[in-house]
RNA sequence: AGGGGCGUAGCUCAACUGGCAGAGCAUCGGUCUCCAAAACCGAGGGUUGCAGGUUCAAGUCCUGUCGCCCCUG
């Protein structure tokens, strides 16, 4: 029998951290973080982690778990996440799911094989691409030539004696491990956007600027992780001179909001995402955890 | 006041000697099967400051006008 999970997702900014703290107030919660940001030790302020207080509050997952120059990825997370589910769930306790990494969500429910190394060594596009057309046809009329991600990965695989189109069709026809039920509170996307701006104002009143740099100071080696990090980025370049302050928070915020929208894409087109108003996605939560698990 | 420069998409800018007004970013929609706060795809958006003139044809040339910037007194 497959198991359900319940999880918290949506866009940056809405609310998903205070809200599983006042659940977790009323129910033997303990909260498993799927933010690919929040995992890494130092990263605090930049990725909206959850305060010190909160943290102690309520058992927390998957936060603080890497330093920030360690590699990560999605069949690690899904592995790691899966973990702390299991010994929650031997506890009696029940696994609350708090984040906005889709992909990692999805990952969870159909892990990537991690049997296949990910090639570090570089290879032209054009090369990949040739590769791929020789080798899987098939995969190449479903690729588009600019997706250089995918087209990576698939020459990966081919490289290493796999087809790609039927590797892909067997993970994603896999018998999930869990379920995952996902609730999402819908904001209008004015109020939202309104809600990441002043949040990312508040960053930097608490000091994204510095803890980028103490980060920087203490790995050196994280620069990479966090040129491609909202915020941190931003940081950087306003610490080399390249952009003003102003200049700064205002892609900051644009970057957010973008963000928050892939976000909202990503969850309201999965079948299995509940969304709601904010008002009433507490008292929908708390119903649906007391029935589940104290009725019987 | 006199001389010079500039006004083109929400923003920053393209458009050789007149020849169908474009690009990046933003905005909106979407994709995602080990880099994902990443990367990628698609769409909408313009009386070229304004008013005249020359021309088959004006963002481009001419006149006037408004706004901004620089230089000189």
């Amino acid at each position: 029998m497959i198991d359900t999970v319940f999880a918290l997702v949506g866009p940056t900014g809405s609310g998903k951290t205070d809200l599983s703290i006042r659940l977790a107030k009323h129910f033997p919660i303990e909260i498993v973080s799927i933010d690919s940001l929040q995992v890494f030790k130092g990263l605090d302020i930049g990725s909206a982690k959850p305060t010190r207080e909160q943290l102690q509050t309520t058992p927390h997952h998957m936060i603080d778990v890497l330093n920030p120059n360690e590699p990560i990825s999605a069949a690690w997370y899904a592995k790691e996440s899966l973990n702390c589910i299991k010994e929650i769930k031997s506890r009696n306790h029940i696994p609350l799911l708090v984040g906005g990494a889709g992909f990692y969500f999805k990952a969870i429910t159909n892990p990537p094989r991690s049997d296949i190394p990910v090639n570090t060594n570089h290879r032209s596009n054009e090369d990949a691409w040739s590769l791929i057309s020789n080798k899987d046809p098939k995969l190449a009329q479903t690729i588009h030539p600019n997706d250089i991600y995918r087209i990576s990965r698939a020459a990966d695989l081919i490289e290493q004696g796999f087809v790609p189109s039927v590797v892909w069709s067997q993970t994603q026809s896999a018998t999930p491990q869990v379920a995952i039920k996902m609730f999402m509170p819908h904001y209008d996307r004015q109020v939202l956007y309104n809600r990441i701006n002043k949040r990312v104002l508040h960053m930097l009143e608490t000091g994204l600027i510095h803890e980028t740099e103490t980060i920087l100071a203490s790995y050196p080696e994280s620069r990479l992780r966090l040129m491609k990090a909202i915020g941190y980025r931003e940081s950087l370049l306003f610490l080399s001179g390249k952009i003003s302050k102003e200049r700064m928070v205002e892609l900051v915020q644009q970057k957010s909001r973008n963000y928050a929208k892939r976000q909202t894409t990503w969850f309201k087109n999965q079948s299995e995402t509940t969304v709601l108003q904010p008002d009433v996605i507490e008292t929908h939560l708390s119903n649906y955890l007391r029935k589940i698990y104290f009725t019987s």
